[in-house]
DNA sequence: TGAACATATGAACAAACATTCATACGTTGA
DNA sequence: TCAACGTATGAATGTTTGTTCATATGTTCA
């Protein structure tokens, strides 16, 4: 780069986010970044369901989703109840669901 | 499994979206995923700037701004206007902001 | 208590992905 | 026209990540 850009690239950087912030920010879109994700999420939409009733639904295997459920649960998007042999899962957060709507109003565009 | 879960697995099933749906938007998410094109969008967010000018906000190089600018444009998130050696790039959606926004609200919890 | 079941998890593997390097293409101005 | 510059892109590389397999842990019930 030849011309001369510092105003703008002091500018810019100036304007935006921390650092920490964009990361944070990906890290959590990384989140919803799977189709396995979206689809447990969809499913416990509802109601809460237990982890072998969500791979059935899925046509998925067990670990699979136990370990999925794992990156939700660390994430703090679902929660889990435990009762007798069973983990039942539910969405922690209504959020939740803005950010789908937000994410299908985009797509059917 | 061997109890019963049928029915729960069936309406489950109904409730949720198409599954071509469930499948674009974890596409759709993933193109947030990641830091480099976050960045990006947050330096675009003040006004259009070239592909070098970009680069020099990041300290990135050139060819990984390009490379991420592609994905983004083909995502339709960002737009290009040409002029001369110059490419400018700016959002292609004020929908954007948005889905920052709640990104932002979700992490701050 | 032991067998069947539900869940969680570590290790291995394959696929997806971001970055770098090298280079090609297009534009400008001397 | 040729050199310098800005941008785009293919190939190579290393890393991340999702899935599977095997297995461990914990619970229920006969």
């Amino acid at each position: 780069m030849t011309h001369d850009h510092d105003t703008i690239v002091k500018s810019t950087r100036d304007s935006m986010p921390n650092m920490d912030t964009m990361f944070e920010l990906a890290d959590f879109f990384k989140v919803f970044s799977d189709s396995t994700r979206i689809r447990i999420m969809c499913a416990l939409f509802e109601q809460e369901l237990s982890v072998c009733c969500i791979a059935e639904t899925l046509s998925m295997e067990q670990s699979t989703i136990s370990h999925q459920l794992r990156i939700l649960r660390r994430e703090n998007l679902v929660k889990v109840r435990k009762d007798g042999k069973q983990s039942y899962y539910s969405l922690a957060d209504e959020h939740i669901k803005q950010i789908f709507e937000m994410g299908l109003e985009h797509i059917s565009e």
